[in-house]
DNA sequence: GACTGGCACTCCTATGGCCAGAGTGCTAAG
DNA sequence: CTTAGCACTCTGGCCATAGGAGTGCCAGTC
């Protein structure tokens, strides 16, 4: 009873805070939500939840803000997110549908999360590690340099220049096409080092240079690219926020340009929870500590094989961001399966 | 004598304000800069100036800044352009030294901008118009989709999945990519849809539908991405002068968002002359009325194939920022015709 | 034992007045 | 044409004040 009004107190103080971005204090509490108590008792139950941890006061006559801990607390009492308007389900269909190609999906994603959620989107690439080669091909364009091109079934299309100090044999090159074609074609990522590195063996030794650095290129490529592509959107939305940290916006925008440091943030996210929220302090990276983000894999032919989410400040409108992001993830996937890019 | 005084008096202004991005006043000036006269004597030069609409103050009291007008008056008499040091162009040499293709060259690039100048740089990928077609691909992925892939003399690749109703026979897309080699190879990217338009005519009929789709993928793709692709850096540059505007981040940020935008003001950047500099209202871009930019096209094998520069206050160190995007597309010009990618 | 009303207390925020300083424009003289 | 002097204006910082919001605690009630 008592423990069930106070996670009601805490919940409707998320609430309000992030409603109005203001302290909120025990009168406008009772007044807003109509808790059948006096405001001294739920001064009471304040106290206590600032023992606990969970919110806190600026100063001793303002109101309580909640703490990271409060959010994750409100978080996690969302069990079940409300799902999409049929207005809004409709528009993200009109958007993605029709998008031709790998990257204008994820440049159409990017910008609906982005303009849905008012916040800065983040959408992964389509994660190589997770996929598989569809094909390969090694096309020749001078004497010196050949171009190798890496078809990979979630649509992803890799390209890398390689440049050789022997003159180009079209025949050793069509040979070695088909071999690696053979090799790696339909076989996880994981193990392309390994098959190619044993297919250099079974090749003469005067077709070696060619071959040589053709596999090196392949696993400079392979090891480079794994995860590393991903496109942002929305920046400008940062701006929106300058009343509540005026302070802050720099260190935030630096963060977004570590490419690492984001993927790492999207990488870390487990693979048992599809929709994962992290709150303030939570994401252990310098500047990010008054920002929240929430994001959530998306699949390919329900096999996940990214992420995508937004980021905001730890005030944000929780309940709204998760559904979108959960809901604009099953999309994607939907998208990327029936409309395959192989 | 007076005209050159005044000369003087408004760039000692314009350099002092830059620097300390504080309205500047008589008293200050003439103890700063060695100009042999008193206050009052600048004091009316300075009144003068403000006349003519080259400087404009605050309010009665306080000093004088420059105007739009000012800027421009400033830079035009920036005749040569200080070279960079010996250190600093061994940077920038390191900086490009390792990169393997394009897309590296272009982020790179962008980056080295940043840094250099502290602001946020738009690096702008060689223009297809400006390119030939090198080689075309024709890729078969499955019965009723293929892969188009586009190699463009500058380095870049443009890949386009098409699906066609009819399946796909090989021979005939062998023939197919044979015939559109011959057709639109080492042509430029202009007349390319004038050659394919022919081509088509030339087939018989039962092929037309394979045909037909490849080569209305091609023409789309074409359009589409004619000039569309930059890289942008460094935003987190903008909020280092939340000081000086405060308020305006945000329409500036928005304005970053928007590709067309930008692309029309590095793409405005007439041919003639190289190095470009654009003041405040001189782009007339909602937004970014507040911001500078400089701007510079990069060639390849001596024809200008894109633009880069950098986007900047109004109050912006402009001597050093052309210097430095002057620098930079010389060395990517250099790098992009040495090794070229093609 | 849980809730409530009352009350004293604290702390922020907004407001207004005030002063000093910086910078100007003007005038008259060199 | 330049300069010194002077009166004038406007801003920005500082201080003190008042108001208000919100709290914590205590004593009383159901």
């Amino acid at each position: 009873m008592l423990e069930e009004r106070r996670l009601a107190v805490l919940q409707a103080i998320v609430s309000d805070y992030v409603a109005t971005h203001e302290p909120v204090g025990s009168k406008a509490l009772v007044d807003r939500h109509h808790l059948g108590v006096s405001p001294a008792t739920i001064r009471n139950d304040m106290a206590a939840l600032e023992e606990e941890g969970y919110i806190t006061a600026p100063h001793t006559s303002a109101g309580r803000i909640p703490t990271d801990l409060g959010y994750r607390m409100f978080v996690d009492q969302i069990s079940q997110i409300k799902p999409l308007s049929a207005a809004e389900r409709k528009g993200i269909d009109r958007f993605l549908f029709d998008a031709v190609d790998l990257d204008d999906i994820m440049t159409r994603t990017v910008r609906l999360l982005a303009q849905l959620t008012k916040q800065v989107a983040i959408v992964q690439y389509p994660s190589l590690s997770r996929s598989q080669v569809r094909r390969i091909e090694l096309i020749p364009l001078n004497e010196h340099r050949l171009m190798i091109i890496l078809i990979v079934d979630s649509g992803r299309v890799e390209q890398r220049i390689v440049e050789c100090a022997v003159s180009i044999d079209e025949i050793l090159l069509a040979d070695l096409r088909e071999r690696l074609s053979v090799a790696i074609a339909d076989q996880p990522f994981s193990s392309v080092p390994q098959r190619v590195e044993d297919l250099e063996q079974t090749f003469t030794a005067e077709s070696r240079p060619l071959v040589h650095a053709v596999i090196a290129a392949i696993l400079e490529t392979v090891m480079e690219k794994l995860d590393e592509r991903f496109v942002l959107g929305g920046a400008s939305n940062l701006a929106r926020y300058n009343e509540d940290f005026p302070m802050t916006i720099q260190p935030v925008l630096e963060a977004l340009e570590e490419q690492v440091v984001l993927l790492r943030l999207l990488g870390e996210v487990g693979t048992e929870t599809k929709l994962s929220v992290r709150i303030g302090h939570e994401n252990e990276v310098e500047g990010l500590s008054t920002t929240s983000i929430v994001s959530s894999h998306y699949a390919q032919e329900s096999k996940p094989v990214a992420s995508l989410g937004v980021i905001g400040p730890t005030n944000m409108d929780y309940a709204n961001s998760m559904s979108t992001v959960q809901a604009v993830a099953q999309y994607v996937s939907r998208f990327l399966s029936d409309n395959e890019l192989k």
